[in-house]
Parts: C-alpha cells; structure tokens; sequence
DNA sequence: TAGATTGTTAATCGATTAACAATC
DNA sequence: TAGATTGTTAATCGATTAACAATC
C-alpha cells in the first residue's frame, strides 16, 4: 500500500483529511478537487497534492478526487480496515472514559479488557466491561489477540507494564501517563500527554 | 520575557523540557549540560541550545545550565507562574476524568465548574464541583474571571459552545470535540482529538 | 590559565509551496 | 476539442544540525 518511509507530518495529517473527507461523503457531495479541499480545510492545493501522492494517484486530471473512493483509500492507509483489540490498563477516571468512548468501536476499535491494580476496583463494571486483576494481562492479551495497549496509569507504574507488555509481543502502546516510554525499535509509542498540551494553551495565552 | 513569534515546533517542545528538568530538581541534580540533556532526552544538544536561546540565554559557557533556575524560566515561559481559572463544558466520562486530574491543580490550572445540558446530570457531584446548567455559563465565566474552557462535549454541540464563550471573552479553548472550531484570530484552540491519535498509532502498526 | 560549554553563525536537510507539463 | 485539474518537478522556505568563536 505505502512505501518507503512516510514523514510523520504526512501521517499525522492523513487522519484529518480521512475526517473531512467523511463528513463530504456523509453531506452526499460525490467529487472534489485539491483545491476545493484546500479552502475547506485551510491549507494548500500543493499540500494536498504532494500527501495524497505519497501513496500513489487517487485522482484523475480534470476531475478532481472521488469522495467516497477517497475516503476509503485513506481508511485503509490508516488500517481502519481491520479491527484492532485494545486493551485498558488502569480503571480509573481517564480508563474509564476511554472505554465508554464509543467511536472507536465503529473505526475497528474494540476494547477487549480492563485491568487495574487496585482490589477494590477489581470485578466492577466498565460499561460492558469487568475491571480484572494485573496478574491475568498476559494470559489475556495471549488468548484475545490484543494489538493495542492503552496505558492510563500513572507514570510511576508505567514504565514497568509497558516492559510487561512489550514481552508479551505487543507492539503498538497508546500512552497516556506523563513518562516517555523506553521500548525496542519495533514497538510504536503514540503519547497523549495531556498536561503538555494544556501547558501549549497556557502559553499561547501568555504570549498574546 | 519572549519576542517575535517562536516557532510551534519550539513551543512543542517546551513542556517535555521542563517535565526532564523537574524530574532533575526532584533528583537533586544542580547543573545539567547540554550535552547531557541530550543524552537523557534523545535529541541534539544543537537542538536544546538553539531552542533555550530563543528566550535569551540561560546557560553559562564552560557551565551548563543551573538545573532550578531553567526549570523557573521554562516554567515562566509557559505561563505556570499565574493561575488559570478554567471550566468543562460537558460532564460525561471524559469531563469527569479531566476534572479529577488533581496533577494539573499543582501547575496551577484550577477547575472552577463543570456544566452539561443533559437534566440528569445537573446537580450531580463531580470531585469537588456540582454540575451546572448550561444557561448559567456566561454569568459563570463573567464572576469566576475564567480564562480557559475546556470543550468535552460531542461535536455536534462543540461550535455552538465555542461561539458562546467566545463572545464571552474567552481567548482559550481545550478541545476535545472531533471537530475544528472557527474562533477569531485572537482566541487560541489547544485541540486533543484522540481518535486522530489512536488512527496514527493504526497506521504505524500497519506499515511494520 | 586551561578546559569546558555556551551562544550564535553557517551549512545541511527536509518540508512546503509554486509552477507547469501530462492527461482526463 | 478545450478546459480543468492532477501528478510531479523545481523553487522556496523553515527547521535542524554542525561548527566554532566567545567566555565563564
């Protein structure tokens, strides 16, 4: 599908254009051309242009883009076309939301498991979900195929799950505790660290 | 304390910085190299100076840099020497995790309410906050001198939402909607969409 | 002072934008 | 066909890295 080595600007703008691109389709409009998106999303027909083409031609000269074929080709780029099996470590607040965060169940994403420390979490209700104790992450992962591991504890125990994980074979960790994560080079880390982020806002703020 | 329009990539940067030189301070580490933060931090130590430069020079040749004092002047440049008084716009499970988030209260980011539209949940308990109608928010922002809202509500809602506090003044939005909000050029949005996040993390997968 | 390390300029690299020939 | 718009090459811009003189 892809070649050699998309930058991550590239990657990191695809998810946004797979957006747009859905609310075209879903508002029934069946063709568009660079540079209708351009204005649409505010950036450049060149940008476009240039993205798209890092995984070959979608368009056709004169026509412009099909909206629905688009999409599609962008899912897949993606892999939305397959499902993935998350699982949630740490049952508190932010664990929690993610698993009731619906969403994700329609793109391919399904939460498979729950698993926190604390006993007095252990064998409570996340939506359809029961809290199960840290001694059953391997077997689990093993027997339901997990891909995915969400890390939503704090930073003092996630460096060590991560470990747990990554030699059960899992090689993708989407990490929200506020620590980088130190793994081998196969293993993807995407970080979602909320108090950077906030941090962005301040200064922005400041700086005006 | 900074001049003509810093770089995103620079101020991106920031936050993981000054994670690196708290945990330091916590350590007991006095004085720190560039070259040694280097090291820790997986980037160059090119990179470290030229980005501290950018806000007058911290260090001392044939030093380094004091530990403490870069960690007060990241801090300053991020705004965190001045409280922020924010408000959640939407009380379901993502708004409770965030409100609960107790660690962004010691940066001095402090959750003054939390509002939804939804009867049932108005009156309700939320940490220490009891969830308001949406009718009372411009009254809201107005008394408690809000500066930040955060947007945790479907996006459906989001834009309205965005529009109200905008006209109330607000010059800074967290959101978290999976939509772009279109504010003025004065008002800042900080977005967090982790559906985008989680379809990054999808296509790093697929392509290993 | 000599050694170390910054601050800063110059060189390189990569990403974005512009331009236009190819082609539907 | 003529017009439109892509795919792609070339030009520009900005960010990163390297180098080194300044200086503690």
């Amino acid at each position: 599908m892809q070649d050699k080595s998309i930058s991550q600007a590239v990657i990191g703008r695809l998810p946004r254009y797979y957006r747009y691109l859905g609310d075209l389709k879903d508002e029934g409009v069946e063709r568009i051309s660079s540079k209708e998106l351009s204005i649409l999303m505010k950036v450049t027909a060149s940008q476009i242009r240039q993205d798209f083409n890092n995984f070959g031609g979608f368009g056709q000269q004169g026509y412009g883009y099909n909206v629905s074929y688009l999409y599609e080709e962008i899912g897949k780029i993606l892999g939305l076309n397959e499902d993935h099996h998350l699982i949630i470590i740490g049952a508190g607040n932010l664990g929690r939301a993610l698993t009731n965060y619906s969403n994700f169940g329609n793109r391919g994403f399904i939460f498979e498991g729950i698993f926190d420390k604390s006993s007095e979490l252990i064998g409570k209700k996340v939506g359809l979900l029961t809290v199960k104790p840290m001694e059953e992450l391997e077997a689990f992962i093993e027997e339901h195929s997990i891909d995915i591991v969400v890390i939503a504890i704090p930073k003092t125990g996630a460096v060590s799950v991560a470990d747990r994980v990554v030699k059960c074979g899992i090689k993708a960790i989407w990490n929200f505790a506020h620590v980088d994560l130190l793994v081998p080079p196969d293993v993807v880390v995407e970080n979602v660290h909320l108090s950077d982020s906030l941090m962005k806002l301040s200064y922005m703020l400041t700086v005006r």
